[in-house]
DNA sequence: GCATATTTATATAGATCGTTACAAAAATCA
DNA sequence: TGATTTTTGTAACGATCTATATAAATATGC
C-alpha cells in the first residue's frame, strides 16, 4: 500500500478559530430571518454568532455575501424538504400536505413569533435593488413549481388525477398556495389556521376531500 | 338664508407649504416600494418629495409614521380596485381576471423593474418586529380573503359554480393567487407570464377552461 | 409698518452604519 | 526558543442614519 494518508487534519498554522463557521452561518441567518437584509446590522450579527467582525469578514467577506450564503442554505433545506415530501411513493393528497407540514416546520421554526419563509419574508424585498438576490429567488421559485409539476404529472399518468387535469396549472396553484401560507405565517396566522388552509388547498386541487390527518 | 359661509380655505397664516402632501405621500410611497421600509433612507424620500426633513416630520411625524400611512393608502387604493373586479354584476371567471389584471397594473407600476405588491413585497418583511405594519397586513389580507369569499358564494348561489362548492376554500385559493403573482413580480416574472398564470388559476378554481380573452 | 404665525432651508447633533487598521494572542515549523 | 502564520479583540474610520435646532422667508391681522 501507498502511504498512509491520514484523515485527520493536516494541522494548521497560526492561532485556531474561535467559532464553527456552520453554526454561525445558522445564527446569521436567523438573524437576517427576523429583521431582513436592511434591517440587520453587522453588529447585531456579531451579537448573535459571538464573532467579531474581523472574523465576520474573514469567514464571509462582507454582510451582502454573507446573506447570499444564508440564501443559498436555506434554499438548500428548504428545497430538499419538499422534493422529499414530494415523493412519488405516497398518495398525492398525503404527499402535498407533508410538503406543506414541511413548510409549516420551517415557517414557525425559532423562539418568537413566527418568521415565515426567509425568502419570501426577507429575500422578496430585496429583490427589485438587488440583482443577485432576485435571481436566486427566482431560481427557487422555479425549482418548487417544477417539483410539484412533476408530482402532478406522475399522478396523472398513475390515474390519481382525472385525465384531462392540467399538471401545470395545478402546479402552479400548489405553489401558490406554499407562497400564501409562508405570508400569512409572518403576517401572525397561527399554525393550526395555516394548516386548515392547507386541507382545503389539497382539497380542491386534488378535486376531492381530504380528511383531517 | 343665513349668512354665505363661502368655499375658499379660510385664508391661513404664515409662509404657505411649498409641496403637496397628497403627491409627496405618493412619492414617498414610490421610494419604500422599490427599496423597502428598512432600505429607505429619509434623505431618499426628501430627494423623492422634494421635501426638506423638517417638512417631512411636520407633515408625517417621522418615518414610521410616515410609512404606515403610505401602507394604509396602498391597501385603500389595491382593496378598491380588487372589490370592484369582483362585483356581482359579471360572470365569475371574468370577474377573477380582472382583479387579477387590476393587481398586475398595480404590480407593474412604475418605471424600473417590476416592484410587484407593496404589502408583500416591503411590510411583510417589517411583520416580525413591528406590531402595527403586522396588523395592518393580516387586516388586508383578511379584507381580500372577504371579498373573493362573498363573490365565490354568490356565484355558488347563482349556479356558476357547482352546489357543494366551498366557497372559502375557493376564496383561499383565489388570494394565493394574487400572493403568487406579487411575489413572481417582484421576482422578475414577466407580465404575460403572470397573466397566464392567473388565467389557469382561474379555469382550476372555477373548474372549467378559460379563454385566453 | 409691525407683530404674529407658519414654513422653508441649512446645518448639524448624536447615534449607528459597514468596514478595516492594528496589535496582542495562540498555534505550527525549524 | 524564536520566526512565522493565522485569528482574535479593540478601536476607530468615514459615511450615513433619524431627527431637530435655528434662523431666514413669507404669509396674515391690526
Amino acid at each position: 500500500m501507498a502511504g498512509k494518508k491520514i484523515e485527520t487534519a493536516p494541522a494548521r498554522r497560526g492561532r485556531p478559530r474561535a467559532y464553527d463557521a456552520e453554526a454561525a452561518l445558522k445564527q446569521a441567518t436567523d438573524t437576517f430571518w427576523r429583521t431582513g437584509y436592511s434591517g440587520t446590522s453587522l453588529d447585531s450579527i456579531a451579537a448573535a454568532t459571538g464573532m467579531n467582525p474581523p472574523s465576520l469578514y474573514a469567514a464571509f467577506g462582507n454582510k451582502h455575501a454573507l446573506y447570499l450564503e444564508a440564501l443559498a442554505r436555506y434554499w438548500e433545506i428548504s428545497l430538499a424538504a419538499t422534493h422529499e415530501a414530494l415523493a412519488e411513493d405516497r398518495p398525492l393528497a398525503e404527499a402535498l400536505m407533508l410538503a406543506y407540514d414541511a413548510a409549516l416546520s420551517i415557517y414557525f421554526s425559532g423562539k418568537g413569533s413566527a418568521r415565515g419563509c426567509f425568502v419570501l419574508g426577507t429575500a422578496v424585498a430585496e429583490s427589485v435593488e438587488d440583482a443577485a438576490i432576485r435571481s436566486s429567488v427566482a431560481q427557487g421559485l422555479r425549482k418548487i413549481d417544477a417539483d410539484f409539476e412533476a408530482r402532478f404529472r406522475a399522478a396523472r399518468e398513475r390515474g390519481e388525477l382525472k385525465p384531462d387535469a392540467d399538471p401545470e396549472a395545478l402546479a402552479l396553484l400548489a405553489s401558490a398556495t406554499m407562497h400564501s401560507i409562508a405570508i400569512r405565517a409572518r403576517a401572525g396566522a397561527r399554525r393550526t389556521e395555516l394548516r386548515e388552509f392547507a386541507r382545503k388547498a389539497v382539497s380542491v386541487i386534488c378535486g376531492r376531500k381530504v380528511e383531517a390527518d
